[in-house]
RNA sequence: UGGGGCGUCGCCAAGCGGUAAGGCACCGGGUUUUGAUCCCGGCAUACGCAGGUUCGAAUCCUGCCGCCCCAGCCA
């Protein structure tokens, strides 16, 4: 698919291979293996992956593993997943930790050159002497080591002689720098933790800014491209790059993350949700992870089109999630089967229905002949919505109401003739007649009623849970002060519904429930036995009542 | 009050000195045995504000205003 995707991005690359400053394209996804992808990150590997593709080059799936505290293999595995989900394939998978050993003799290089040096300040006494924003910090007292001292100093480091925490090696650039990225940030900090890939080799750790740029040079990537919030650290970037010999000097170029209405883009509240209970896991279908997504019924190619629809700038706002469900929906349409279901079941009776039952046949995708069609029974006890009866129908009502006639989708016209209800006034049950001469595809009644619902056979019908998600918060834009009192407390909610068998039995996992929704069985809890299913997204609605 | 960014319709976003694309949402209308889909139409005299340059500015200059990010031995 050749595009016309016309973002500052694109025209920057293809400026680079006009004039020759670059001569093929080389991109990255370099996320840290502490946590589940999500849609903001769909994003990125859009964008990496896409721009990759359409000039001919490659992506590395780099994974940024530089700090062992918090980084697993689990995740690493989970990121694969998600990204092969999406449909991308990656050069690697390479790890910054794959890098170690090179790392290590650039930050000799850098205290050779007398542009490093081992400093012994405790944490908190680093903090204090970086200055604020607008005061400039004081140098380290251990600024002016000798280059043999550092040296001797930080191969002991990596010997192993010294305790978390006591020294780190950090450039020696300007403690007054306006930038506070620059005011002799630190380079590497001693860590004795065991490392998911390289076990107990390493007793430091290089931090990202020293190890991001070098992994991105040595990987010959051809634009670096990051969010916003890094654009403070490029100057470092360059100053890594500038004060090793290496031969290449990618660009980094910024753009804005995204931000979805009333969801937070963030794994360490991710992690808050799962550990506090919120949500069942990090795939909980209301969770704006890949594995929610997934798992709640988006196609890849929804979320594909909704990064390719949201563009790539660099001015920060919140994307409506009206966009990510027309994506959703434009794909299920195309695709998914149509059944049928009744979500809050209302039992029918049909008085003058003659003998046991009948079969009925009815279209998969009533626009695409070739899926088909499947068998469904209709008898004299039928189950349909309970909101498609009132009682007291507001103006337009196009659905059943006492004395009322409505079509019964590809089944007969019934019309309600009494309504029954339980002691509380609760309506239990109605008793219709059916009309014979009005089966669907061959009506002869010459009726024409003003609506059509949706059934199920009482007989067949198969009970099955279906869950209903709403947005998880209120607030449009949660964040991290709030969000446990912006949560919504009906984000979930169980209806107890009845399905036609066929949708039991079909092979296809994402479905339409005629006039419902879009629905996909649940991957982990689905049996035949007991149905679960999760609503993707409801279909669009211009009923507008009164 | 230091530094770095960003401000074009409710939301996203083209535009790069020549007189405001597109999508989503929304509002009308048509088709329809899904109030779905589909189709047709409407939707910024206006580009944060104020000056200036120019025959001509959303696009150039100046000054304001607003919003976001940065003071982890996180990434």
């Amino acid at each position: 698919m050749t595009e016309d995707l016309r973002d500052f991005i694109r025209h920057r690359i293809r400026d680079d291979l006009r004039t020759g400053a670059s001569d093929g394209i080389v991109t990255r996804f370099p996320p840290e293996p502490n946590g589940y992808l999500h849609i903001g990150h769909a994003k990125s590997i859009c964008l990496n992956f896409g721009v990759a593709g359409e000039f001919d080059g490659r992506t590395y799936l780099r994974y940024d593993d530089t700090n062992p505290l918090r980084e697993s293999q689990e995740y690493v595995d989970g990121i694969q997943r998600d990204i092969a989900w999406l449909g991308f394939a990656w050069a690697g998978p390479t790890f910054a930790s794959d890098y170690f050993e090179r790392l290590y003799e650039f930050a000799e290089e850098l205290i050779k050159r007398d542009r490093a040096f081992v400093c012994s300040l405790p944490a908190e006494d680093i903090r204090a002497t970086r200055g604020t924003l607008t005061e400039p910090g004081t140098d380290s007292p251990y600024r002016d080591r000798t280059v043999d001292d550092n040296l001797d100093l930080f191969r002991r480091m990596r010997a192993g002689e010294f305790a978390d925490g006591t020294h780190v090696l950090r450039a020696k650039i300007d403690m007054a720098s306006a930038n506070v990225n620059m005011r002799d940030p630190v380079l590497y900090r001693i860590r004795h933790a065991s490392h998911h890939r390289t076990g107990d080799d390493w007793c430091i750790y290089p931090m990202y800014d020293f190890t991001h740029c070098i992994c991105d040079a040595l990987e010959g990537v051809s634009h670096s491209l990051c969010t916003l919030e890094f654009e403070d650290h490029r100057p470092l970037y360059d100053w890594v790059l500038d004060n090793i010999a290496i031969n290449y000097h990618p660009p980094q170029i910024e753009f804005s993350r995204l931000n979805l209405e009333y969801t937070v883009m963030s794994k360490r509240l991710f992690s808050s949700l799962v550990d506090d209970g919120h949500v069942t896991g990090w795939d909980d279908p209301r969770m704006p992870t890949l594995a929610g997504m997934r798992r709640r019924g988006y196609p890849a190619g929804a979320i594909r089109e909704f990064c390719r629809r949201i563009g790539v700038t660099k001015s920060d706002g919140a994307v409506e999630y009206a966009l990510l469900e027309f994506c959703v929906r434009q794909e299920l349409e195309a695709t998914a089967p149509r059944a049928m279901a009744v979500l809050d079941p209302l039992r029918v009776v049909l008085t003058n229905y003659e003998g046991d039952s009948e079969s009925l046949s009815a279209p998969w995708h009533p626009q695409q002949p070739d899926q088909g069609h499947r068998e469904m029974t209709f008898s004299s006890t039928l189950y349909i919505e309970r909101d498609d009866f009132r009682e007291s129908p507001p103006r337009k009502y196009r659905r059943l109401t006492p004395g009322g006639m409505v079509r019964l989708r590809y089944g007969y016209i019934i019309v309600c003739e009494e309504v029954v209800k339980a002691a509380d006034g609760e309506i239990e049950e109605l008793r219709c007649r059916y009309v014979p001469e009005s089966k669907s595809g061959s009506d002869t009644s010459g009726l024409k009623p003003k609506g059509v619902i949706h059934w199920v056979d009482a007989n067949t019908a198969v009970p099955a849970e279906v869950r209903l998600f709403e947005r998880l918060f209120n607030d449009p834009n949660p964040g991290a002060g709030n969000f446990v009192e912006a949560l919504n407390p009906t984000s979930l909610l169980i209806a107890d519904a009845r399905v036609e068998p066929a949708i039991v039995a079909s092979e296809a996992t994402s479905m339409q429930f005629e006039r419902t929704g879009y629905f996909v069985k649940d991957a982990r809890d689905f049996t035949s036995d007991r149905p679960v299913f999760n609503r993707t997204v409801a279909l669009r609605d211009s009923y507008k009542p009164g």
